[in-house]
DNA sequence: GCCATGAGTTCCGAAACGGAACTAACTTGG
DNA sequence: CCAAGTTAGTTCCGTTTCGGAACTCATGGC
């Protein structure tokens, strides 16, 4: 298996890791979930190589996840701006957020909130059955295709 | 930046990234919730070389994902099993898989779907407030330090 | 003895990455 | 008008990691 091949699996884990599953693509769309668009914004907030940068970023743009917006014609310039694709990736960096603040803690830093932008209610994230609430938990979890064989997960 | 100083950021994604974020870890994670548990299988699953399965493997039990445990003493054999910090990622998977069913879809195979192990009824996992039931979406809200600055994400 | 199984390790060429300098297209300050 | 600054990259080169295949080691079965 090669990384390139990823992107034609039926797994969806294999293509979800197509598009977010190298070592700083996430990290890139973490600094675009903070507000950042510009390129030596991206690039003095995460210290890769401008090199590195580039790639991800047109990666990103070539699947979908930014788009790539010009703010100013003389010179031109361009930001890059989350799409509904990618603010779609939420769900993901907030669990991820979640899992690392409870079982890799760093020490000396105080612990990250979620708040509602408008009432500022604190908000607790946690994944859920849409219909009966009930947190979903690896262990009382079957994943299988909708319809053949019941291949898991 | 460099890869091996991520584990040790302020920042929980960067954190979690330096755990979960290389090419490979997800996709062993993911044959790990579906049931495999020895080497040659998730080698015959993945198809990734057997020296980088055995390093991500390694990697896995030292941070505390997986444990090696042995199952054979002659000759002595050792498997690999999800603790309870590993069966917390399950939230991140799934997620990803709901994204990728989204927005990165494969023809041809049918979607994706989750069910209760027990009653067998159909799931339709969503990241919300605990509180609220109201879901998380990036639009809404605003990620901060518990107590300082208000810094965001 | 000979082959099979399971869990790795070793070796080598290819691809990706880190660091630093360089380019291009302007704008601003003197 | 010229020099310096800003922004968004690109190029070069040495190091690290990866992919593919073969090899090791312990043991069990025929």
């Amino acid at each position: 298996m090669r990384w390139s091949d990823l992107e034609n699996e039926p797994c969806p884990v294999a293509r979800g890791l197509s598009v977010v599953g190298d070592r700083w693509t996430l990290l890139v769309l973490r600094d675009c979930f903070r507000g950042l668009r510009r390129f030596d914004d991206i690039h003095a907030s995460l210290k890769i190589t401008r090199h590195v940068l580039a790639d991800r970023l047109k990666r990103l743009e070539s699947t979908g996840v930014l788009e790539r917006q010009q703010y100013s014609t003389a010179p031109p310039r361009f930001e890059y701006r989350l799409t509904e694709k990618g603010r779609a990736l939420y769900p993901v960096m907030v669990s991820l957020i979640q899992w690392a603040e409870t079982y890799q803690p760093h020490d000396g830093t105080p612990p990250y909130r979620f708040h509602d932008r408008e009432t500022n209610a604190l908000l607790d994230p946690v994944l859920v059955d849409r219909g009966s609430q009930v947190p979903i938990d690896s262990r009382h979890v079957r994943a299988a295709r909708a319809q053949g064989a019941d291949k898991p997960l």
